[in-house]
DNA sequence: GATACATGTCATTCC
DNA sequence: CCGGAATGACATGTA
């Protein structure tokens, strides 16, 4: 009992304190009333028949409720142990990610962006806020439909921010499900996991396990909270770009093909781009002059602004992903990309035909602030954990200078991009699926894979047995329902201790079963408990040994049947009263006056506390050892030769009490490995699953690049279409795709060549990469 | 009776 | 070197 008075004062309560400061609710009877019987076997042992004596003793003095002052080493190994791990584990549970995230929703209606909210909230937060920035909601919630792929996929938050930055009443209740579904899930998904290994286990276990359950479990749901929806609502505006044409070589303004793309940045929610782009085209040179004037023209629409460097960053992570993927480039499966489903929302309006008339009134400065200064947190993998951090650290890494967009637009990728092999003559077509380019063989083969991505990070991470586990949980014991489910054993844990011990002391003469008294009694279990002070106890209440009678006083005395009536659940919890007795004692004990009890029921009292005793109590009680086995075992080195030194014993006593002690001490060894070991597996499976989490997340990151990625190169595509279409020779008229191709020059100039040309150095741009893996 | 599980015990190693 | 913890292997009891 005082045990589990330290469980709650030392353990549950400093975790719970722990997890107040983090922000997080905690509900101490949810994790009271949660079972599972490993954890409880591992931290609370098995049957510690040698602290049952001070168990015993204590309870009857105490009641449980006075402070005891013997040190528990093990036990506060353990609890300080666990209370490092759940700290160590706190930047992986999801309860206070849940938690963080039910605060942002409750702070955030305002818009504001909070940078001092901590981890996790991330998601929801910076894409509240940054929608905020980006001016009114015109999201399209295309993804509704992409909910469904999984809420989970979202918690990493490098997907497309929430479209919306007000959240509806529908999306603060759907949080508080999650939420309160987090908060349930650790118990829940213990009873899940254990269940199959529960049987009948002695209240006080429950109780201090149910305490200690919630490290193991946090629950994950949360994450799912922010639902950072991809989305591209986008319209596919044109734009005015005319270029001087050449002889041979006609030079573009890169910034302009930046902009280009910026203007119709596929991660973009503003489908509509209020401002007019006429200061843009007015720029623009006319066909007449000359090609170096033109790489001025941009740079005032790109300064000043995050555009460019969310744009790098995002062609960075795009890259990263390339080659990381290490994928080949297949130019000839680029159709794949072209022919999107038709149901797949994000292809529809990428098309941009070259013939749209130009909106002449769409300010490119502010499409591509808004569009890419959201695309940011859509790029930021960090926002998961690191919400505030992700956003100031990751800005400095990229060069504040859009010429810098040249290393990332290398001229490698783009020089491909812009070099369709097989354009046909029809430059008016949109981007057709005859139009390859580097990046087709991974956006192919990423659509190829995403279905199957989908279903491993489905199956592997999110667990959608586990959701709808939750779900039903939830439907049938929602919330902290756990706590009403299991009220009897929560009732037990801390009303029953009293009468738990009067129940343990009736032992004798109820029929209680030897496991669930050893279960019970493995209170304190072995290893737990400081010997001297245990001793100190014994001795001053005279309980073992030399005052048998004593004892068995006090046992007897709490044998009151109302307290036995009024907990009936308890009645079945016997316990071993017998091990740290005396072999005296015992005898003692076994021998009651006659007059109170008949022979028969003594004679069965004597039996039940001989089958209680150990072999080595009946061996100590049959070599006449005057003193406990408690006290041979656990007693200090140089006590325990004081104590030996005082009586004359035999060779053969001593030999005994000797294997007495290294067989107790041994026992509690074994117990204690055992707890470890067990304790060991779990945290691998803990490890295990958090993995697997990782691996899911990792997964659905990709799945969400490449599918970036695709946009991407549709609207680059596009944007070769549409310049190359609007390319004239001396003459006025186009130039024929078959001919000439669009080529990045490293010097930021867009060089229009003969195809010819532009097929070698696609060539040999092609066969570096593969040297390079060489 | 076979089996799984919990627990105790022994031997050994290590600190 | 001793005491004791840790642990694998085995024994035993129980359901």
């Amino acid at each position: 009992m005082l045990s589990l008075k330290k469980y709650l004062t030392e353990g549950l309560l400093q975790f719970t304190i722990l997890l107040s400061l983090i922000g997080v609710r905690v509900d101490v009877d949810t994790y009271l009333t949660s079972q599972l019987p490993p954890l409880r076997e591992i931290i609370l042992g098995p049957s510690s028949a040698y602290t049952q004596t001070q168990f015993h003793n204590l309870r009857n003095t105490l009641d449980g409720y006075g402070i005891h002052p013997k040190s528990i080493d093990l036990d506060n190994y353990f609890t300080a142990r666990r209370l490092l791990n759940q700290v160590r584990a706190l930047d992986r549970f999801q309860v206070p990610t849940t938690e963080v995230n039910a605060w942002l929703v409750h702070r955030d209606p305002e818009g504001s962006v909070s940078g001092s909210q901590p981890s996790s909230g991330l998601a929801l937060e910076s894409s509240s806020g940054l929608q905020d920035v980006t001016g009114p909601d015109n999201g399209v919630r295309e993804s509704e439909t992409e909910q469904g792929f999984s809420e989970d996929l979202e918690d990493l938050g490098a997907v497309a921010p929430p479209v919306s930055g007000d959240l509806t009443k529908e999306d603060i209740d759907l949080i508080d499900i999650l939420w309160r579904q987090d908060i349930d899930l650790g118990a829940g998904r213990e009873i899940f996991d254990y269940s199959h290994r529960q049987k009948e286990q002695d209240v006080d276990k429950e109780l201090r396990d149910g305490a200690e359950q919630e490290d193991t479990w946090p629950g994950e749901g949360a994450e799912a909270l922010a639902r950072n929806l991809l989305v591209d609502g986008e319209t596919g505006e044109s734009f005015p770009v005319q270029v001087p044409g050449g002889e041979d070589q006609t030079a573009l303004s890169l910034e302009e093909c930046l902009r280009l793309l910026e203007a119709t940045c596929p991660f973009g929610e503003n489908a509509e781009f209020p401002a007019d782009i006429s200061s843009i085209t007015e720029a623009v040179p006319s066909e007449s002059e000359p090609p170096g004037l033109q790489n001025n023209l941009l740079s005032p629409l790109l300064t000043g602004t995050e555009s460019p460097f969310d744009l790098e960053q995002q062609w960075q992570d795009l890259m990263s992903i390339m080659e990381m993927q290490a994928m080949e480039v297949n130019t000839s499966t680029s159709e794949v990309l072209y022919n999107a489903p038709p149901g797949d929302p994000l292809s529809t309006n990428y098309s941009l035909a070259p013939n749209t008339p130009i909106n002449q009134n769409v300010s490119l400065h502010q499409a591509s602030l808004g569009g890419c200064s959201q695309d940011f947190s859509l790029f930021s993998p960090e926002v998961e954990s690191l919400p505030v951090a992700s956003s100031s650290t990751l800005l400095p890494l990229v060069p504040s200078n859009s010429t810098s967009l040249n290393s990332t637009f290398g001229s490698t990728n783009l020089a491909g991009l812009f070099f369709p092999p097989q354009l046909n003559g029809t430059a008016n077509d949109t981007a057709g699926p005859e139009l390859p380019d580097p990046l087709g063989g991974l956006l192919d083969e990423a659509m190829l894979d995403e279905i199957s991505l989908m279903d491993l990070a489905i199956e592997e991470g999110f667990n959608p047995v586990q959701a709808s586990q939750l779900e039903e949980e939830f439907d049938s014991d929602s919330g902290l329902s756990l706590d009403s489910s299991h009220s009897p054993s929560s009732l037990s844990s801390s009303e029953g201790s009293s009468s738990s011990s009067s129940s343990s002391s009736s032992s004798s003469s109820s029929s209680a079963s030897s496991s669930a008294s050893s279960s019970f009694s493995e209170e304190g279990a072995v290893g737990y408990s400081s010997d001297s002070e245990t001793l100190d106890l014994e001795e001053a209440e005279g309980a073992v040994g030399y005052q048998p009678e004593y004892s068995k006083f006090c046992r007897m005395s709490y044998q009151d049947p109302s307290q036995l009536s009024c907990l009936p659940y308890l009645e079945h919890v016997g316990h071993n009263h017998t091990y740290n007795m005396a072999p005296s004692a015992l005898d003692s004990a076994d021998l009651p006056p006659p007059s109170t009890l008949k022979k028969g029921s003594k004679e069965k009292q004597a039996d039940f506390l001989d089958k209680q005793m150990s072999r080595d109590e009946h061996r100590a009680r049959a070599m006449k050892i005057p003193f406990t086995n408690d006290k041979i075992i656990n007693l200090p080195v140089e006590e325990f030769n004081e104590l030996l030194s005082k009586y004359q014993l035999s060779e053969a006593q001593l030999s005994l009490i000797r294997d007495i002690r290294r067989r107790g001490k041994n026992k509690m060894a074994a117990q204690n490995c055992r707890k470890r070991k067990l304790d060991t597996i779990l945290n691998l499976e803990r490890d295990v699953e958090d993995l697997q989490r990782d691996k899911a997340r990792l997964l659905r990151e990709k799945v969400e690049f490449l599918r970036s990625l695709r946009q991407m190169k549709q609207k680059v595509q596009s944007l070769y279409q549409e310049v190359f279409g609007r390319l004239r020779d001396e003459n006025g008229r186009p130039y024929s795709p078959s001919q000439y191709a669009l080529q990045y020059a490293g010097d930021g100039s867009v060089l229009l060549i003969p195809r010819t040309l532009a097929d070698q150095q696609a060539r040999r741009q092609e066969r570096k990469p593969k040297d390079r893996r060489k």
